[in-house]
DNA sequence: AAACGCAGCAACCGCCTCCCA
DNA sequence: ATGGGAGGCGGTTGCTGCGTT
C-alpha cells in the first residue's frame, strides 16, 4: 500500500519553470513566508506541486543563493566534508552559505568526482583507488598520562586516523556528556588543510587525507566518589557503542561546550545555542547531533 | 550545415523522518 | 503507542546547450 500523492498529480504542470510562475511563486514568500509547501500553490495561484515550489525556491530562486563556478576553496572544502559525511548533500551545503545540496550533488557528481578520478582516488571512499595497502583508516585506542590533570583526569583516545604523512592541521574540540556514565567525553577533530599539503609534496596531495576524526574520551572533573575509578579504555570504548551520549548542551554542568560553537558556527544555520560555555545547543543538527543526542554509530565513515 | 554524443543542471520521484493528533 | 500528514533528502531522469565529426 503506497502512499497517497503530495498533490493532484493531473491538475499539476511539470517540467521547467516559467518566469511567470517564478514571479507568482517569489511574491507569494515575500509576503507570506516560506512553509505549507502543501497549501502554497493553490494559494499561490500556481499550478505546481507543493514539493515543487519548495524545491525551485530553495534551489533558485532563494534571494541569498551565491551561484555562479565553485571556487578552489570550496571544492576542497567539499572534498573533506564528504570524506567525512558521504553523501549527505544537505549536510554538506549547509557548511557553504549560499550552496544548495542539489547544487553541490550535481557538481559532485559532474566536476569532483572527475578531479579525484583524476588524483587517483576513489570518490567513494577517498582512497587511493591502486593502493590498497596504505591510507587505510585505523582505529586505535591510547591512555594518555600526559593529558592528566587532577581535575581532567587520563584521557582515551580513539584515532580514526588515517595512515597519512603529518600535515598541518587545525584542531577543533567538543566534550560530550555521558549522563549514565557521568562522564565527559572530549572529541578532538584534527581538520588537515589540504591547500598546506599541496605545498609539501605531488605524493603528499594524491594522499589528501579526510578529515581525521580524533575522539579523545576523558573522566571529566574526577568527582570526589569517581577518583578512584579505573576504566580501562577497551571497556570505555564498548560502553561507548552501548549508550547514546548526551551532547554538552543537554547538560548545564561541567562546562560543555557545543558541537557548532566549537566548529566556530555558533549561532549559524547549523547552531541555535545562545552561549558556547552554558551549553544550550538544542536543535543542534550536525553529524547527527540533533536535539542534543549523538548516536556514536552516526560517526562511523561510509 | 546536419547529426551525433556528451556534459551540466533543473526538476522529479519515492523513501525517510519528524511531528502532532 | 500509533498512524497519518508534511517536509526533507538523496538518487535519478530528462532536457538543453555545446563540442565534435
Amino acid at each position: 500500500m503506497g502512499r497517497s500523492p503530495c498533490c493532484e498529480k493531473s491538475h499539476t504542470n511539470k517540467g521547467a519553470w516559467t518566469k511567470e510562475e517564478d514571479d507568482r511563486l517569489i511574491t507569494h514568500i515575500k509576503s507570506h513566508g516560506e512553509g505549507c509547501w502543501r497549501s502554497l500553490p493553490k494559494a499561490a495561484g500556481l499550478l505546481r506541486c507543493g514539493k515543487s515550489c519548495r524545491l525551485r525556491w530553495i534551489n533558485y530562486l532563494r534571494p541569498d543563493l551565491k551561484r555562479g563556478n565553485f571556487t578552489e576553496d570550496e571544492d576542497e572544502l567539499i572534498i573533506k566534508l564528504h570524506s567525512l559525511l558521504g553523501n549527505k548533500w544537505s549536510l554538506i551545503a549547509g557548511r557553504l552559505p549560499g550552496r544548495t545540496d542539489n547544487e553541490i550533488k550535481n557538481y559532485w557528481n559532474t566536476h569532483i568526482r572527475r578531479k579525484l578520478i583524476n588524483r587517483g582516488i576513489d570518490p567513494a571512499t577517498h582512497r587511493p583507488i591502486t593502493d590498497h595497502h596504505t591510507n587505510n583508516i585505523t582505529t586505535t585506542t591510547t591512555t594518555s598520562a600526559a593529558n592528566s590533570s587532577p581535575e581532567i583526569g587520563p584521557t582515551t583516545t580513539i584515532s580514526f586516523a588515517s595512515t597519512t604523512p603529518t600535515a598541518p592541521s587545525t584542531t577543533h574540540h567538543l566534550m560530550i556528556k555521558n549522563e549514565e556514565l557521568d562522564q565527559d567525553i572530549k572529541f578532538h577533530i584534527n581538520t588537515p588543510d589540504c591547500r598546506k599539503i599541496k605545498n609539501i609534496s605531488p605524493e603528499n596531495q594524491e594522499r589528501c587525507p579526510d578529515l581525521n576524526l580524533e575522539l579523545r574520551i576523558g573522566p571529566p572533573h574526577l568527582h570526589h566518589n569517581q577518583s578512584d575509578m579505573v576504566l580501562s579504555s577497551s571497556s570505555y570504548t564498548q560502553q561507548l557503542h552501548h549508550h547514546k551520549l548526551m551532547t554538552g548542551g543537554m547538560n548545564s554542568g561541567g562546562g560543555t561546550i557545543c558541537f557548532g560553537c566549537s566548529l566556530g558556527v555558533k549561532n549559524g544555520k547549523e547552531c541555535s545555542c545562545t552561549s558556547s560555555l552554558n551549553g544550550n545547543s538544542n536543535g543542534y543538527d550536525f553529524l547527527g547531533l540533533k536535539n542534543g543526542v549523538l548516536d556514536y554509530r552516526s560517526l562511523e565513515m561510509k
